[in-house]
DNA sequence: AACCCGGGGCC
DNA sequence: GGCCCAGGGTT
């Protein structure tokens, strides 16, 4: 098989089998940039949801621009990977204020924009642009790796490096867009990681690892760390106006730019309740009495795991003052719906709110 | 090159 | 449980 029959192959079954997607088709430059930042390391069908809700609160890349980061972040709160969020409000500035509000055409310039690395400058391009750029995200290096029978693992720089030459290779020069998406939508609908759908896939006749039955063993990837897992204890501190406290994250640490409430890692032979006394401390510059606990819930980053307490706390002694946190704020638990806060705490706030809503006994 | 960074769905 | 996801930034 030949580029041009690979190429209209693809095409073909793409234009018989896409998805709808609301910036598919749209030609609409910022639309396509905002989806593909939503879209790195996220299921089409969980982003789908956060981009029609951002595209109403921010239409325009001028819309953006103006918002204020907190506004951003909670449009975006759940989605997760919040500094996409702070780098594309970040470079929506610098396409107003450098690129006369346009999305930079060239690869020169889009790569400078914040959160724009080798993938999205060449999705943004091929697809706004039609320039002739080729992708290499997960589902063209699990198709290609099947299809042309690399066995390499496909975690090296090395294999990278080889597989982005032949999407380079292969590319369509008329519908270098289309061509793009059709080959991750092959690897995100048909060319799954498991039980891949090979009876009904358009490239299956030249598919090296279909025709040696090696679709299980192909991509080879080396095994990840498994993740170490942490005891947490956080803190309620409530005072007599029925207020909590929350904390804001600095820009440039885990969940930047979020609220919680503030806690930290338990200490070996330390109990929880000591934990939360001494982070509070440490944090706020404060001494509480633990009162008694609120919760306690499960939760899993990308690189380690947790299982948090929560206890409702009071001050004894102290105002709370923002030390490892950027600002504290009393706010009423009414209020708690409008800061951005991370799903682990977002749970916390639930139940705050739940028990507020009803009626119930907060006091302590 | 290795590590960091969320959350959800699937097996 | 682990794996995967339309990856990028930092060290």
């Amino acid at each position: 098989m030949n580029n041009t029959e690979l190429q209209s192959r693809l095409l073909d079954w793409y234009d018989q089998n896409k998805r709808n997607m609301p910036w598919r088709g749209c030609g609409d430059p910022y639309k396509i940039w905002v989806s593909e930042i939503m879209l790195q390391q996220t299921r089409v069908d969980q982003a789908t949801p956060y981009f029609e809700r951002f595209m109403e609160h921010f239409p325009t890349v001028h819309d953006l621009a103006q918002a204020d980061q907190q506004e951003v972040l909670k449009v975006w709160e759940g989605l997760g990977y919040y500094s996409r969020a702070r780098h594309l409000h970040a470079a929506s500035k610098l396409v107003v204020n450098e690129f006369d509000g346009k999305v930079p055409d060239n690869w020169e310039d889009i790569n400078k924009l914040k959160g724009v690395g080798p993938y999205t400058a060449a999705a943004v391009l091929s697809i706004a642009f039609q320039k002739k750029h080729a992708v290499m995200d997960g589902n063209v290096i699990r198709v290609l790796s099947r299809y042309f029978g690399i066995e390499d693992n496909v975690r090296t720089t090395k294999t990278k490096n080889i597989i982005q030459e032949y999407a380079d290779e292969l590319i369509s020069e008329e519908r270098p867009g289309d061509f793009n998406q059709a080959l991750m939508e092959l690897g995100a609908t048909l060319c799954t990681p498991s039980s891949p759908e090979c009876e009904v896939c358009p490239l299956q006749k030249n598919c090296v690892a279909f025709k040696t039955l090696r679709t299980e063993e192909i991509p080879y990837k080396s095994k990840k760390k498994k993740r170490p897992h942490h005891q947490i204890g956080v803190g309620i501190i409530m005072n007599k106006e029925e207020e909590v406290l929350i904390a804001l994250r600095p820009n440039d640490a885990m969940l930047g730019g979020l609220w919680e409430f503030p806690g930290g890692k338990q200490n070996e032979d330390e109990e929880m309740p000591d934990t939360v006394r001494r982070e509070l401390k440490e944090e706020l510059d404060v001494d509480v009495a633990v009162k008694k606990p609120f919760m306690k819930l499960d939760h899993a980053y990308s690189h380690f795991k947790i299982t948090m307490h929560a206890y409702l706390c009071e001050i004894q002694k102290g105002t709370p003052k923002p030390k490892s946190s950027q600002e504290v704020r009393w706010i009423s638990i009414d209020e708690l719906d409008d800061y951005p806060f991370p799903k682990a705490n977002r749970k916390l706030t639930e139940k705050l709110m739940n028990l507020n809503r009803g009626q119930q006994e907060l006091e302590i």
